[in-house]
DNA sequence: GTGAAAGCGCTAACAA
DNA sequence: TTGTTAGCGCTTTCAC
């Protein structure tokens, strides 16, 4: 297969233009000191010729590879995709990223890296060494994963932790998740629930603390005690079931649960459903996360959103921020979730 | 901020194993010509040193850069993914490419281009000079893009073509379906239906006009008249509830639909509900695509399984034999869809 | 079978 | 403000 080598350079712009290929780069790269008539002539025979920049090429000399890496957790996110159970979380964050990308003429590369394996160095190292990104967005779990930080640091490459209020090195984001827990709880609150249950997710996510506080805070607010409300899940399906069984199997079960995500708010809904328990009437529903699917279960799930898209757009504007030397933000970046209300709750029967 | 450097390069194996850059190039792209004691001894400094290549160089000496480029239509996507309406088209292809990629050392990267637009030309131009891809994989409507086609052929860059039997150029690969959509019908007619409608795709995507093709050799094959049984949509819900209700008005309504995807299947669910059908007694649906919330709907819909993650993983392959100068199949690729009986489908009644 | 030299397309550093 | 020079890290010649 013969190479096709780079059909327009900067050389055939710049000997169109009649200037120095030193020029046609400072037009290339807005870079001041040009005179507006120069710069002029460079630009129409760059358009003229439809030059573009190869980007191997600009990595090369020293300059930014135009790149941007998201990284996402490998294990979990093969097994979300096998599975088909419709989480668009990938969906989301490339709608974000992608989009914001290509505001500021980078591209934005997907990977998948093992959390749990002892080889996340060597691999990461790998990637980045191949890649040369100008950034990388961590997401959870990676975010805080102190091997997978202090490398990214070490490399001095700017880094967007998202779920993760880690302040010490890179960029931290997170969704409010605190805030979630306590709205979504405060809104079975205001439909007269008191025994309000919460099932966790896995201690590996930070942010599943988050939600969990913020469960708890709504319900001492009102002086409601979580004494036996709390069940501890792993975001799947199964443990969802599980945790649903424990808690309501109890003598005095819960009205409401807040599931810290969508599988496991389903399985609530299916543990009802064998219970002979209606939704919402005999027991309200709350999920995280608002993927695709919930609005189609039976009842449809009242559910926090998780503002991915947005989230990892300002990921993306804040790593070129960095690097273009700006400071990074005084403390984490907030981008609210928010909140749909559907059937799953209503206020508790009697 | 300070660049930092390539750390460990070839210059530092080959010093480190004391041979020249051209030994330690020669390892690294698996040539011939290197004495295994040569070899091992420079393999083993790469692996003391971590040494990655970077892919920038490789591709500015004239090598290959890697990179397998996948181009979705942007406005489709987009409004996908915006819409959440739980397709996981682009998941599904991650999961087949990525990991194909990955086997052989290559990465993927996504990208959106306009179809419609004017400037189809100069942004995919945009994109191959900048990324130099080693090959791209097209998918409908770009598949059959008679300037994107051209351009790619013309640029000698191995390309595949999802969804289409074009067989000039490129590679085409195909989910069979036409037997797809015979299938469907047939599956139907074997249940006792002879009424069986049709509601096809945009023409603009050709597999619409097979999938049509296979309902209608299915029902000649029986001797069952189409006439009146076929409406146009567009693959979206509006166009599908139009659909349905234009085939259900009718006095002699079919007992079956063939939607030709799942948005319009989910559409025929509802437009049954408000006339009073029952789904399946009243009225069988099937669905193309099988995204995960047609597992969901009420009842779930029986539905013809697209297998993209096996057909992108096999346009991965067939591109990279192709850059190492194999032959191209000797026709397109047929990945045959699957199908999933649920519970949208019984007996016609009575 | 191995090595030396040239150059890919671009930018940093310096000179004019 | 503009141009010149020297690489970036690697692979391709082409010698040896």
């Amino acid at each position: 297969m013969a190479r096709v080598r780079q059909a327009v350079t900067i050389k055939h712009v710049a000997a169109d233009a009649g200037v120095s290929l030193q020029t046609v780069s400072r037009v290339i790269n807005k870079e001041p000191n040009v005179r507006p008539q120069m710069q002029e002539r460079v630009q129409a025979s760059i358009d003229k010729l439809g030059y573009v920049p190869s980007l191997a090429a600009q990595r090369m000399s020293g300059s930014r590879s135009y790149l941007i890496l998201a990284l996402n957790d490998r294990e979990r996110t093969i097994a979300d995709w096998r599975a088909r159970e419709g989480s668009d979380w990938v969906d989301q964050m490339l709608l974000g990223g992608m989009l914001k990308c290509a505001e500021f003429g980078y591209r934005m590369m997907f990977e998948l890296v093992d959390t749990h394996n002892d080889h996340v160095e060597r691999e990461l190292t790998a990637a980045i060494t191949a890649l040369q990104p100008d950034g990388v967005i961590l997401t959870p779990p990676h975010s805080d994963n102190p091997l997978i930080v202090s490398l990214l640091d070490k490399h001095k490459i700017p880094f967007a932790r998202i779920g993760s209020a880690g302040w010490a090195v890179g960029i931290p984001l997170t969704m409010g998740d605190e805030q979630a827990g306590a709205d979504a709880t405060q809104h079975l609150i205001d439909l007269g629930h008191e025994k309000v249950a919460f099932i966790s997710g896995p201690d590996e996510y930070i942010l599943s603390s988050w939600r969990k506080t913020g469960w708890q805070r709504a319900m001492a607010d009102f002086g409601y005690s979580t004494d036996n409300l709390l069940a501890n899940g792993d975001f799947s399906f199964e443990s969802g079931r599980e945790s649903a069984l424990q808690l309501l199997d109890k003598a005095a079960r819960p009205t409401a649960i807040v599931a810290s995500n969508d599988q496991m708010a389903l399985a609530c809904l299916e543990v009802a459903r064998e219970k002979g328990l209606i939704v919402p009437d005999d027991l309200s529903v709350v999920s995280f996360d608002n993927t695709p699917i919930v609005a189609l279960s039976d009842p449809p799930l009242t559910a926090v959103d998780q503002p991915i898209a947005e989230t990892t757009s300002q990921a993306v504007e804040l790593i070129i921020a960095a690097k273009n030397g700006n400071e990074k933000p005084d403390g984490p970046i907030v981008v609210p979730a928010g909140f749909v209300v559907r059937s799953s709750t209503a206020p508790p029967r009697g």
